[in-house]
DNA sequence: CTGAAAGCGCTTACAG
DNA sequence: CTGAAAGCGCTTACAG
C-alpha cells in the first residue's frame, strides 16, 4: 500500500528514464518506443501506481470534476427524480474518469454553485431542472462555464435535454378525453418550473386537437401542500369532475389521500393520473395511470452531452427524450 | 470578469512585493506588516481575486473535497433520508470551504469510491449507512482514509454518529404495549443494515422490560417489496394482530396500501406505526404515528466530525443523536 | 517583516 | 524515440 504515493518521478528514477517518458507512456501522447512504453506500463501495473489527478489537472487546467446542481429546498429535494438522475450522471461521469461534485441551490441562494466555480473545482455543470428566470443558468452563462440543462429553456443558446413533457401530457390527456371524459382537472406545482408549463401546454393541446370536445376543464397551478389540495378536491367533487391529472407524484399522493378520506372510489367516482411513476406511488391501490420517464437515462445522456462539450465536440442544442404512458387501474380503460 | 484568472504572481508583480508576501496576506500565516497585508487584501477585494484551490491543495496535499458515499441500489437511493443527509453535509462542508463529491456504491461494487480515493480526489469520507461486513468501511480502513460513519458499527475504532434507533424503537414499542396491545408485529428490511438490527433490539427490549406482558409478537425481517408485505398482512389479519410496527416509510406505505385495499380501518381494526416521518407518508390519512429524526442535523454533525478529524482534533468515537416520538391517529391514544 | 528558491506531481513545447 | 527545462498556481522552510 506504500505504492500509494509513488510519483512519476519515482518511476522514472527506478527505470532510468525521464519523467517525460513515463508521462508519455501513461498518456499515450507523443512518440515513445514500444519497448520503453511496455517497461513503464509493466512497472506501473506491478506497483499499483495511479497518477495524481489533481496535479494532472493543474498542469492541464482541468479538474475532472463535474458539478451537479440540485435544488436545496426541503420537499423538492426529496423527489426521487433527482436521485435517479444522480445515479445516471454519477455512473457516466465515473466511467469517463470524472467525479461528481454537488451544489445545492435555492431560488435565492446559489452560493454553493458560485463557490464551486470561483474555486475552480469543476470543469462543467449539469443543471437538474430549469426555471423561468433561472439564476444558476444566468450565472453560468455570465461566467462562461460550460453546462447542460436537464429540462427545457427558451434560451436557444443553452444545451438542453428533456423528456417530451408536452407531448406526453397531450397524449395522456388525449387518451382520457377519448374515453369520453367531460369534466377534467389539472393540478400542478410551481409555475416557475418550465416543466409545469410544458405539461400545461400539452394538456391544452389535447383540447385544441379535439375541437368537438365540449366539456369543462379546470386548471390549478402553484398548488403547494396538502390542505390546498383538499380544498381543490372538495371543489372538484362538488363539480362532479371525473378525472384529476396530477403533475407530480407528490401532489398525486395528496389527491389520493384526500379522496380516500372522503371515501371516493377510484376510478368509479373519480379517475386520477400522475407523472413520474416513482416509488412514492408504487404499490398504491388501485395502481395509478402514469407517465413513465427513464430518469437514469436522462442523467446519463446529460452527462455525456457535457463531456462532449468539454471535449469541444459539437452537440445538439436540444435533445428530446421519450416517455411511456402506462394505463392502469386508476382510470377506466379505453 | 477577466479577474478570473488572476494569480498570486500577478498580484505580487502589480504590488511590487513577492508571491510569498501575497500568500501570507491571504492565509494569515507567517509574520507580515500590517500595511502590506492591507494593501494586498485591498487589491484582492477590488479585483475579485480568488485563489486556485486546486493549486493550493497540491501544495498542501489536500483537496478540500469530502467524499459522500451513497447506496446506488435502486429504490434505496430514493429514500428521502439520503437527500436530507446530503443537505446537511453539503451546507456544512460548504461553510468550511469544502465541497462534496459523491460516490454511489452497491453491496458488491465500490469502484466509484475506490476511484475517488486512488485518484486522491478527497480528503475524507462520510458513509451514509452501515452494514454488517461493510465493504466501503473495510476499504477505507485498509487504505487509511479518514472517515465517519452515519449509522452504528461494532468496530470501536470507527467514528460513528447515529440516531438512537434502539432506544427510539423501545420507547415507541413500550408506548404501544402500555396501551394494552397484546398482539404486535414488526416488519423490517434488510438485516444486513445495522439500523435494522438496532430497531429489532429496541423492539425486544420493550418486552423484556415488561415481564408481565403476555401477548404475542411476530417478527418479519428482510421484507422486500409489496407482494411480500401483502402476504404478511393477510397472515396478521387472520391472527387478529392489533398493531404493525414498520421499520421504514416505504414498508409502511406498502402496509397501508394492503390494509386499505382490504378495507381495514386504521386504527380501529389495525394500528400502524413507522419510522422517519418522511414526506413519503406525509398527508396520509390517518396521520401515521412515527419516530422523527432530524436527518439534516445528522448530516451536519457527521460533516463537522469529519472536518475535526481532518484537523487532527480529537473526536468522540460515538455520537448518539435523539429522536422524537410522534403519536398520531394511526394508533389509539394512550 | 520580507523574499528567493524549492517543491507539490504532473504536462508539454522545444531541442536533440 | 528521448530528455532537460519551464510551467500550472500555490505553500513553506530557510535566510536575511
Amino acid at each position: 500500500m506504500d505504492d500509494k504515493n509513488l510519483t512519476i518521478g519515482d518511476i522514472a528514477a527506478e527505470l532510468g528514464v525521464s519523467k517525460t517518458t513515463v508521462s508519455r507512456a501513461i498518456s499515450g501522447k507523443g512518440r515513445i518506443g514500444e519497448q520503453t512504453r511496455e517497461r513503464v506500463l509493466e512497472y506501473i501495473e506491478e506497483h499499483h501506481y495511479s497518477p495524481n489527478v489533481v496535479a494532472k489537472g493543474l498542469a492541464q487546467n482541468k479538474t475532472f470534476n463535474l458539478g451537479m446542481v440540485l435544488p436545496g429546498d426541503y420537499n423538492i429535494v426529496e423527489l426521487p427524480f433527482f436521485q435517479n438522475c444522480m445515479l445516471g450522471i454519477s455512473r457516466t461521469a465515473s466511467s469517463h474518469g470524472y467525479d461528481v461534485l454537488i451544489s445545492m441551490v435555492t431560488a435565492d441562494d446559489i452560493t454553493q454553485l458560485e463557490r464551486a466555480v470561483t474555486n475552480r473545482k469543476i470543469d462543467g455543470v449539469i443543471l437538474t431542472r430549469t426555471l423561468t428566470d433561472d439564476a444558476p443558468m444566468k450565472y453560468l452563462k455570465e461566467n462562461g462555464v460550460p453546462f447542460v440543462a436537464i429540462g427545457s429553456a427558451d434560451d436557444e443558446s443553452v444545451v438542453q435535454i428533456d423528456n417530451d413533457h408536452q407531448t406526453a401530457c397531450r397524449e395522456l390527456t388525449g387518451k382520457l378525453l377519448e374515453c369520453g371524459i367531460k369534466r377534467i382537472a389539472l393540478i400542478g406545482g410551481d409555475e416557475r418550473y418550465i416543466v409545469t408549463r410544458s405539461r400545461l401546454s400539452g394538456f391544452e393541446d389535447a383540447f385544441t386537437a379535439r375541437k368537438r370536445w365540449n366539456g369543462e376543464k379546470q386548471i390549478f397551478l402553484n398548488v403547494d401542500g396538502s390542505s390546498e389540495v383538499e380544498h381543490i378536491v372538495d371543489g372538484l367533487l362538488a363539480d362532479r369532475t371525473e378525472c384529476i391529472v396530477c403533475m407530480d407524484d407528490f401532489l398525486c399522493g395528496c389527491v389520493l389521500n384526500a379522496l380516500q378520506q372522503r371515501r371516493i372510489e377510484i376510478p368509479e367516482q373519480m379517475q386520477v393520473v400522475s407523472f413520474y411513476d416513482s416509488t412514492t406511488l408504487a404499490y398504491r391501490m388501485p395502481s395509478i395511470t402514469s407517465i413513465r420517464y427513464d430518469v437514469e437515462e436522462l442523467g446519463r445522456m446529460a452527462c455525456e452531452l457535457l463531456l462532449k462539450i468539454l471535449d469541444d465536440e459539437e452537440v445538439k442544442r436540444r435533445t428530446l427524450l421519450g416517455y411511456e404512458v402506462r394505463m392502469r387501474n386508476s382510470t377506466r380503460s379505453a
